[in-house]
DNA sequence: TCGGCAATTGGCAATATGGCCAAATACCCC
DNA sequence: GGGGTATTTGGCCATATTGCCAATTGCCGA
């Protein structure tokens, strides 16, 4: 794999990287329900505000969500919802595999 | 968030996860193209066959790859092409990145 | 059965990640 | 300007990841 074939794929990595996190996954799914402030992120999360506000720097720098500051808040929403496409994804290779379990099973 | 969220999104970052890295992404990007057997994939990525394998490991106990062991070889291939999917989102999300950045330089 | 290729496993060192606390910033209202 | 809330940053430790080498296993052909 030649360094620029690497550089195309390590692109993409660092973007679902950033997705390969439960928390963070929990945090994008409530995004595509409408744009939410740090604090009431922290409550749904239940964790501590900085690594809250840590998880949402990382959706940032891969470019997944947005903030707008508003006041005294940051307001953060998704940049692409096309990203709820992975976890229809995502979920047909739970199923396949809870499937193929069920059927070792038998 | 309570136990149950938690497993639930627990369950698609490990899927994400397995993603996550830019030689496991060369390799499903590959097979997409058609099975290879551990051999063809340890020369196209360049790195060490121990260092391959325990890449596909990764996949497979994800659920993204399946292994097929015909002879003194094995081959894998994709178990859900849906996961190309992943790419075309990832996509166009570096896109708008590269577009904002273009626009903020002007 | 022996030698050799294909692949996995174990071990180790370097590096990255995640989460909490405490401290620093930023902003608003009074 | 001062106090209070919202958020980020720095530091630290525990844990996970990655990649190589060496050793092991599995299979085939001579």
């Amino acid at each position: 794999m030649d360094s620029k074939t690497f550089s195309r794929y390590d692109a993409r990595a660092r973007v679902i990287k950033a997705m390969a996190h439960p928390t963070r996954l929990f945090i994008v799914d409530e995004l595509s329900r409408g744009e939410r402030c740090v604090c009431e992120l922290t409550d749904m999360v239940g964790a501590d505000m900085s690594t809250v506000s840590k998880h949402l720097t990382v959706l940032k720098n891969a470019g997944i969500v947005q903030d707008d500051k508003r006041g005294s808040q940051i307001f953060y929403a998704l940049r692409c919802p096309c990203i709820m496409d992975f976890f229809g994804c995502v979920e047909s290779v739970l199923k396949t595999t809870a499937r193929e379990r069920r059927n070792a099973a038998k």
